[in-house]
RNA sequence: GCCGCGGUAGCUCAGUGGUAGAGCGUCUCUCUGAAAAAGAGAAAGUCGUCAGUUCAAUUCUGACCCGCGGCA
């Protein structure tokens, strides 16, 4: 096991929930140990949408390098399978430069397509056929999956609209049935979580709310929509640009807003711990020295 | 003090003479190019208290307690 692992590369992977101090964390190990960053977000992907998402400063940066922020336009939609490509060609560079690359973010599924290299089917999204397709009821939907493509049909969940149809999408343009996924485990990955209570967490998810709101977290969404996003396509983000523009389109009070913005990100983080808790490769640390020293011993 | 309305799951409320449901929340879980997305499952109530009618009461009756509104 050792001495198949010693010629993969090394990466370090950061996880925790929203407002946990993963940005932070990364960039203290990155300067120390001569990294650099690749984020896993699905959000700070896009361009002009840094206040909602939290994406980190030029000044938080403090000279580490980031990749994958800002590297799509909102109005298109960013998928999971371009994630992968790209934070793929991230590490390379990283690691030509002789770097160590820190994987940091919160988005559990682009994590998981990274580390375990999840090969996903290469058919690209075909959104005139979903919009058809979305018509139908998931019963429906279900036996035509059923009779095209039974091997996949078998393990899907028969009441989830959008994997279903996403399933006879594969099968119409490939003609073959959804391949079982096959993993791929190219990296030698170093797994740190931060770990931290609930309470704690909300708090901090309450102070850094109104923060935003400080900083013209609303001003954000108005630009744009200003720049010609449609209400219905900053309602689909979620969280911050979903309630944000729910209240500039006057269908909620900013009482509401705050309301709703509290426990859906709370929500959200208890989410995004489903991802990892239960993984015993995770590393939980309570503190920067830990996750030091942890890092220390595998990467020397 | 009188009149009216209400007291059912953590919260907001349905409902029925044969010991109860929903939404939200909570907890588990899934994750094959939207993942801040999409979906599944579970736990949870002495139906305000006490008494009466009845084979049977959360449901009907009475008293009491608590909350809200009105009149004094």
């Amino acid at each position: 096991m050792e001495s198949k692992r010693r010629n993969k590369t090394k990466i370090v992977v950061i996880v925790g929930p929203t407002a946990s101090g993963k940005s932070n964390l990364a960039v203290r190990l990155a300067k120390k140990f001569k990294g650099e960053i690749v984020s896993a977000d699905s959000r700070q992907v896009y361009k002009g949408m840094d206040i909602g998402t939290g994406k980190i400063t030029k000044k938080e940066m403090m000279g580490v390098s980031h990749h994958l922020l800002d590297i799509a336009s909102p109005k298109r939609k960013f998928t999971a399978a371009q994630y992968q490509e790209l934070a793929g060609k991230a590490i390379k560079k990283i690691n030509r430069k002789n770097k160590i690359p820190f994987v940091c973010g919160g988005t559990g599924f682009y994590i998981k397509m990274l580390t375990e290299g999840m090969t996903v089917p290469e058919v690209s999204p075909d959104w005139s056929l979903r919009k058809e397709l979305e018509n139908k009821s998931e019963k429906e939907l279900y036996a035509t999956l059923k009779e095209m493509d039974p091997r996949r049909a078998r393990n899907i969940e028969k009441d989830n609209k959008r994997r279903l149809i996403r399933a006879i999408e594969v099968i119409k343009k490939t003609g073959r049935s959804v391949p079982v996924i096959k993993k791929s485990f190219e990296y030698n990955p170093l797994f740190i979580g931060i770990k931290i209570s609930q309470e704690e967490l909300n708090q901090k998810i309450e102070k850094r709310l109104l923060e935003r709101i400080k900083q013209g977290m609303i001003g954000e969404v108005k630009d744009l929509r200003n720049s010609g996003l449609s209400w219905k396509r900053l309602e689909e983000f979620g969280l911050e640009y979903k309630w944000v523009a729910k209240y500039l389109q006057n269908k909620i009070s900013y009482e509401k807003m705050m309301e709703s913005l509290f426990t859906d990100i709370k929500k959200f983080s208890k989410k995004q711990m489903s991802w990892w808790k239960n993984d015993e490769k995770i590393n939980w640390i309570k503190s920067y020295k830990e996750a030091e020293k942890i890092t220390e011993n595998f990467l020397y």
